[in-house]
DNA sequence: AGATCCTATGCAACTCAGTTGCAAAGTTTA
DNA sequence: TAAACTTTGCAACTGAGTTGCATAGGATCT
């Protein structure tokens, strides 16, 4: 744990979730993290706590934009929260790495996506890239 | 059916996986479509084929880099055949676009991924890009 | 041709992440 | 306190993808 419980609360608040006792502990997990994670990484860390109440929590938490979520391809929905003062627009969203070899997925947070030329009419509304490869520890 | 059979055929001995029943009907299928097409949709037209025997020819195409294979976050993979010369190398990796309207996953061939600055060390060896929004005909 | 071998196919069963219905527990409101 | 609403845990389900296995279909050898 690298925040206290009040400033979990705190960031609950603002961000109009109510604060109970899962949604703490999942928060606190997330934050903890410098990778993204899944619902199973989250459960086995949080066992007490039930499968369905954790994935319920998630989707909360990406509706009112606390994380969000990434398709590395592996098959797991991958959730990290996001930056201070994102608001999940075209302009919040970032490249993500999916190291094949440690099979961690991070968050390219210097690495925008900039403005992609489209063919004529077509509109951009989200976007998904995921970059796969070796993360600077694999890559000997 | 916009090729001949022999077309087929020869596409498919070209690129080493011999031609059965199945490979040249699932072949002849994906040929004819201009968006990326899943498991579901060849099996709901080729009906008399199993599903089993379709996702291996697919596997197959996939190992053969006859088609590719895109994750557009729907859940299910959409397939493509690869353009002409491609071989499944960085070079050849395009962006893909997803329309929420209408729900067609396009491959943008002329959008290819340009070399993306990563952290320090990091090595792209692949790459999933999927812009989501609306397509010409969906954007009024 | 007939026997043998290898590959492709169809069928059924299974995996597994995600999702939902429902009742019990907890919290807020009147 | 009682009623109303929200959250949680449990169990059951969904659906795409995947696999084992027996049969069918071709190619190859004698
Ligand atoms: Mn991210
Ligand atoms: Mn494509
Ligand atoms: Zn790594
Ligand atoms: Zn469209």
């Amino acid at each position: 744990m690298n925040k206290q419980t009040t400033d979990v609360e705190e960031i609950l608040q603002k961000k109009g979730v109510k604060p109970t006792a899962v949604r703490m502990n999942v928060l606190n997990f997330l934050l903890d993290q410098e990778k993204a994670v899944s619902l199973k990484d989250i459960e086995s860390v949080l066992s007490r706590m039930d499968r369905s109440s954790i994935f319920r929590t998630l989707k909360s938490f990406e509706e009112h934009k606390l994380i969000h979520s990434i398709d590395d391809g592996t098959g797991m929905t991958k959730y990290a929260v996001c930056a201070e003062g994102c608001n999940c627009e075209l302009e919040d969203l970032h490249y993500h790495f999916y190291c094949i070899s440690c099979e961690k997925t991070f968050c390219l947070m210097d690495h925008p996506i900039s403005t992609i030329e489209l063919p004529k009419n077509f509109k951009m509304i989200h976007a998904n890239m995921v970059i796969k490869g070796l993360c600077d520890k694999c890559n000997k």
